[in-house]
DNA sequence: TGTAATTATGACAGATCTGTGACATTTCGC
DNA sequence: GCGAAATGTCACAGATCTGTCATAATTACA
């Protein structure tokens, strides 16, 4: 289960608050790091290159706010994202901190939802590629953004139904599928088209896929085809 | 904010454990309802049919084995999938557990992660539609599985860049892009097409977008095109 | 083994999609 | 207002994609 978590680095003074986020974030998917000051921090996301800094307003020695105006001015770090967690409604502090270089900000206290929300945002908002992971088996990578699949770095050439076919494989594997469920799956619901169809399609997504990756698309006589990475 | 977070059902007899994994799965971004025995569940899943319930092995009057059996069972219920939870390492209890239709089984102590891990994957089975969630703005909504999009209901018909020029530009709003840029993005780093291509491609979607929604895409004299809800 | 059912494969014509060039229109600086 | 630059729009030809049919290969079962 190797998920594609990012990273997120928390700094804050108040371990449980620290904690609180932790499991919060970690509950979403994504992957946790603490900090509880500023010269940690620094440290952290130089080294691990977080994809995004939490970073409390109020902190020990240098502000948050100092502190983030100096990632922002740091070539090193100036293109990780920071949302900024402060206090309640302090208005002036929101303008303070986008000027400093912030990408959001968000007061506490806040619902979790709220805050993978803006999370989400902002990641996706900064994030080069897009949003969505691609998802990958043996090599195989099927990149949800650019509705392309590589194998080994090499690009695999299909059409769009082959795509979308091996996309609906790819994200229920292991179990039989109906040519009239792939239908409408994969076609969407309410087309007419013939069940062979379903045939010509698999028949070509297999030879997109090449000797090396046939076989994971299995025939299920007198039911369907399954994406499955074990032998049948 | 209308994330389409997914209802899920907790059953468990100690409002403690619901409550710590209402928290945890309300972080991960899904919508939590509990109930401590097995009537006031099965009234819920009725009425409010959720995607999933959390079903705890033991449970005072109906063990949860016995109420998963009584569920799959029962046509109005058979459809949910089930998680069970239960005490550590009772081998014989999974296969029991899974017999009676759950869909998986999870033991207790268990970590945030795989229980987001294990929800995840046995949603995306059981789905139909898959996993990622439509991305929305103003009434349109873009299917990232069935690269399919509409506007209060109806079908947007457009081609295949097309599409992928409006899901760059509905995960990367309020930002202008060059026309090399979404060549880079959209069409994917090396190939030779023309600038003003982007134009063209720009204009069909405009058209396919319609008078209700064309405005979003905005033209960034002598930079780009930019997705906006905000008028420029 | 023989036969019927099921699946694999190849070819094809129609439909759709794409990139480009040509020309119209808009915008901006002077 | 004028002219140059940038953008909008259209039509078209080549390429790609799709669904279907015909036929071969495989499988299951009597």
């Amino acid at each position: 289960m190797s998920q594609n978590g990012k990273k997120i680095l928390i700094v804050d003074d108040e371990a449980s608050i620290r904690e609180m986020i932790a499991v919060a974030l970690e509950m979403a998917g994504y992957q946790c790091m603490e900090a509880s000051n500023t010269q940690d921090a620094y440290a952290l996301i130089v080294d691990d290159k977080p994809h995004m800094v939490l970073l409390d307003w109020m902190l020990p020695g240098t502000s948050g706010l100092e502190f983030a105006r100096r990632l922002k001015r740091d070539d090193r770090t100036a293109e990780v994202p920071i949302i900024m967690l402060t206090a309640k409604g302090e208005e002036d502090n929101k303008v303070l901190g986008l000027e400093a270089g912030a990408d959001d900000y968000i007061t506490k206290p806040f619902s979790p939802r709220e805050l993978v929300a803006r999370l989400k945002a902002v990641l996706r908002r900064t994030t080069p590629q897009g949003i969505e992971d691609p998802i990958e088996v043996n090599g195989l990578v099927l990149d949800p953004i650019c509705h392309r699949v590589t194998s080994d770095q090499d690009a695999v050439d299909m059409g769009p139904t082959e795509y979308r076919l091996l996309q609906f494989f790819m994200t229920h594997q292991e179990r039989a599928y109906s040519r009239t469920q792939l239908l409408d799956q994969v076609w969407g619901g309410n087309v007419y088209v013939e069940e062979r169809t379903v045939d010509v399609h698999i028949r070509r997504l297999r030879k997109a896929l090449g000797p090396q990756h046939e076989h994971l698309i299995q025939t299920v006589r007198g039911t369907g085809y399954r994406f499955s990475t074990k032998a049948s």
